[in-house]
DNA sequence: CTTGACCTTCCCATGATTGGAAGGATTACA
DNA sequence: TGTAATCCTTCCAATCATGGGAAGGTCAAG
């Protein structure tokens, strides 16, 4: 099957199968005689596996070692287990971070009368020089706020 | 004071303060005769304003916004208000995709013997083929895991 | 006057993903 | 068979906020 039917059948855009095997997290393919790439229904299949860790925020470099493991029949078990819990603990260390900004900003909101006055308390906590920093920021993983999707 | 002074005082990074500059956030300085960059306090102050809306997750959008809101003294505060709570739509959007990503990583690594065995249920459902697709993803903002900070 | 600490601009890298251009291949239909 | 639509290919660029580093100018202390 052509890359497109690849792309439908797995859920990864046909730019981003072209892209994990550029970096090599999957083997290059086969082609045909015109250069058109070649994908089997394992291959499919590895790429599911491939979206589903996405799907559940693994980096690809974590997922290039899943997927190693996957295909090691002999793998320990604690080896995956120590990947999916390292990123539980990332994933955990996020979503406090978020909570904690989100909170802060739902206090002020709550206390800013949203009219059409000018006294607003959330611009002024944003202005106060006396203000107590966040907590130092993790070396969170989850960059900042782009347009990405998670996915 | 120079830009390596104010960076110090406001804690935003000589590079980001070049980088606000250039992107338009904030103004160009004044220089000295031989080209360096000159801060006041208000320019600090102003800093500081953008560092602590960085602090909770505004985008460099939105704390264009912010400031040019700040800076206005007719602003309504239903303007400030609806960036707020739209950016804590956001965050909670993206709390709550984490938080499933979590709660199913730790679900199936409890059951994961994690030991010397191959057998391991954390694998075995990312390779599922049945599996159900996760919810589909937000728009969210946050792009995926990278190395960055969130500051 | 030298040394070291600063500053300047410019380019590059990050991570995952999308967009698009230019051009070749395949397919469907009249 | 001709042709148009739809695929595929590679290559380059942009995203977002940030840091790294090079090459070179400036300044202050010794």
């Amino acid at each position: 099957m052509n890359i497109g039917q690849a792309a439908a059948a797995s859920g990864v855009s046909a730019k981003m199968i072209r892209y994990y095997e550029s970096i090599g997290l999957i083997p290059k393919t086969v082609r045909t005689e015109s250069g058109y790439r070649v994908y089997s229904d394992h291959d499919v299949h590895t790429l599911r596996f491939i979206r589903r860790a996405r799907d559940l925020g693994f980096s690809v470099e974590q997922i290039a070692d899943l997927v190693s493991l996957w295909q090691d029949r002999e793998r320990a078990s604690k080896d995956v287990k120590a990947i999916a819990l390292d990123h539980v603990g990332v994933l955990e260390r996020k979503i406090r971070e978020l909570q904690e900004m989100a909170s802060t900003l739902k206090h002020l909101a709550r206390n800013c009368h949203g009219d059409s006055r000018p006294h607003c308390p959330i611009i002024e906590e944003l202005a106060n020089d006396e203000a107590a920093p966040l907590p130092a920021k993790v070396d969170a993983k989850f960059g900042t706020l782009g347009k990405g999707s998670v996915r």
